[in-house]
DNA sequence: GCAAAAGTGTTTCCGATACACCCATGA
DNA sequence: TCATGGGTGTATCGGAAACACTTTTGC
C-alpha cells in the first residue's frame, strides 16, 4: 500500500437514482471498530496517497468501493474543522484502524453520480458492506458526514439546473417520464410534464432512438439517448 | 507563532475596484528569496494552523495582510496536484522561507472582496510589498496561483450574477454608474445602461439616499446605499 | 454654450408557467 | 373494456434585450 499523507482525505458523496428515489451510498462500519458495537454509517472516503492528486484520489476512492469507472465526479467543498473528528465515538474508531488517528485531517469532498445498475453490490474487501440509502431517509453518520452530505446535495441541485447532467444517473436508454421522475426527486419538487417535455426537446443532446419500450403494460414510451455535443467555438 | 500544519495552506485571491478596473492583490516575493534574484509576484496565502479551522485561516492571512476585516470571503477550491510546487524556481523559494519545504501542500483557496479605498498599502512586517494589480495584466505568478486565480475570477462571475455581492467592492454610498462599471468589469462584458438600472430598482437591497455626488464636472448623480434585508422565512 | 455623464420608456422576444384530453398497450 | 402511463398545444406572464434623446452641472 502507498504512503499515505495522514492530514488529507477526500470523501465521496455517491448518488444512484433507481427510478423512483435518489440514493446515496454509505459504507457500514463494522460494528468491533465502533464503540457500544453500534454499527454506523459513513461516506466512502480514505486518506490521500503521499503522491496522489486530489482528484485521482477520489477516483480510486470510488473504484475500490463500487469498482466502476467515474462517470461523474466533482469536488464541492473542503471541510477543515479542526474538530471534525473529535467526537467520542469518532476518536474510537479512528484508533482502530489509523496509524495516526489523532492527526488532524481536513477532506476534500467530491459528488459522484452514477448507474445504480453498474454498481457491483459486494463489498470491497478492507471495508465495510456498502448501501444504497435513500437521500430522505439519511440516518446519522459519523465523523461531519451529514454536513458533507448536505452540501452535496445542494450542489447537485444547483448544477442540476445549469449543467449538463444528470444523466450519469440514468441507463444508455431512458424514456421522459424517468428523466423527469430524476429531475423530480433530485429537486424535491413536481414539475410539469409538457413543460418538462418542451424544454427536453429543445436540448440537442437528448436524441430521440427508433426504438420504443417493450412489455409495459401501458402505451410503450420512446426511448432516448444522451449525446453531448463537443462545444464548438469555445477553447 | 502558532504550530503550522505543513500539509495544508490557503491562499487568498482577493478583489478590488478601482473605478476604472477589477484588480487583485498580489504579494511581492523578495528578491533575496528567488533564484536568479529575480522578483516573483504570488497570491497572498500561509500554511494553515495546526489547531486553526479553514475558514479562520483565512481570514487571519488576509487581515495579516491588508489589516482589513474581511466583508466577503468565499471557499471555491482546493488545488492539490502533488506537482504543485515542484517547479524549480518554487522549490528554491520554499526553501529559503519554510522549515519543512519538500512537504506535500494542498491549498484551499478563498476569494475575498474588498474596498480598495479600505486597504492600507503598506506592507506587512513579514510579507513582501502587496500590489494591486489589473485582472488583465496578471503576470506569471508562483507555484500554481495563476491556475487558481483564474477559477476565482470565473467563480466571481458566476456568483456575481445570481449572488448579492460586488457591493463591497465600491464605497458605502456609490452611483449607479459605478456599479455598472464594476458589473461590467467583472463580467468582461458592456451592459446597457436603462435596463441595468430597471433590475437594480427592482432590487430591494440596492436603496437611493437624498444625497448627490458634488464636485463633479457634469450633472451630479444620485447616490446609493447597499443594505442587505434580513431574509426573512427562511431558516 | 459646450462638454460630460445622468437619467428616463417603450417595444420586442423568449423562456417559464398553467392547464386537460386522447392514445397505445397488456391483461 | 379497462387500467396504466404516454403523449400533445395554446394562452398568459414576466424578465431580458434593444434602442435615443433630454437634463443638469462646471467650466
Amino acid at each position: 500500500m502507498s504512503q499515505k499523507n495522514p492530514n488529507i482525505s477526500v470523501d465521496c458523496v455517491v448518488f444512484g437514482f433507481d427510478f423512483e428515489n435518489l440514493n446515496v451510498l454509505l459504507i457500514e462500519q463494522r460494528q468491533d471498530d465502533n464503540i457500544n458495537q453500534k454499527t454506523r454509517f459513513a461516506l466512502p472516503g480514505d486518506l490521500v496517497n503521499a503522491d496522489e492528486d486530489l482528484d485521482s484520489a477520489a477516483y480510486r476512492v470510488l473504484k475500490e468501493l463500487t469498482s466502476i469507472e467515474k462517470i461523474y465526479l466533482k469536488q464541492f467543498h473542503a471541510f477543515g474543522d479542526p474538530k471534525r473528528l473529535s467526537k467520542k465515538e469518532d476518536k474510537f474508531w479512528l484508533q482502530k484502524l489509523r496509524t495516526q488517528p489523532d492527526a488532524r485531517v481536513i477532506t476534500v469532498s467530491y459528488f459522484s453520480l452514477i448507474k445504480m445498475s453498474d454498481v457491483s453490490p459486494k463489498a470491497s474487501s478492507f471495508a465495510g458492506n456498502t448501501h444504497w440509502v435513500n437521500i430522505n431517509q439519511i440516518p446519522r453518520l459519523a465523523f461531519d458526514h451529514n454536513k458533507i452530505f448536505n452540501k452535496a446535495l445542494e450542489t447537485l441541485r444547483d448544477d442540476l439546473e445549469y449543467k449538463q447532467i444528470g444523466f450519469e444517473l440514468l441507463p444508455k436508454k431512458f424514456t421522459l417520464s424517468q428523466l423527469q421522475k430524476l429531475h423530480e426527486v433530485v429537486l424535491g419538487s413536481k414539475l410539469d410534464k409538457r413543460n418538462f417535455r418542451k424544454k427536453m426537446k429543445k436540448n440537442d443532446n437528448v436524441v430521440p432512438l427508433n426504438e420504443k419500450q417493450k412489455g409495459v403494460l401501458h402505451k410503450p414510451a420512446q426511448l432516448f439517448k444522451f449525446e453531448p455535443k463537443e462545444e464548438s467555438e469555445i477553447e
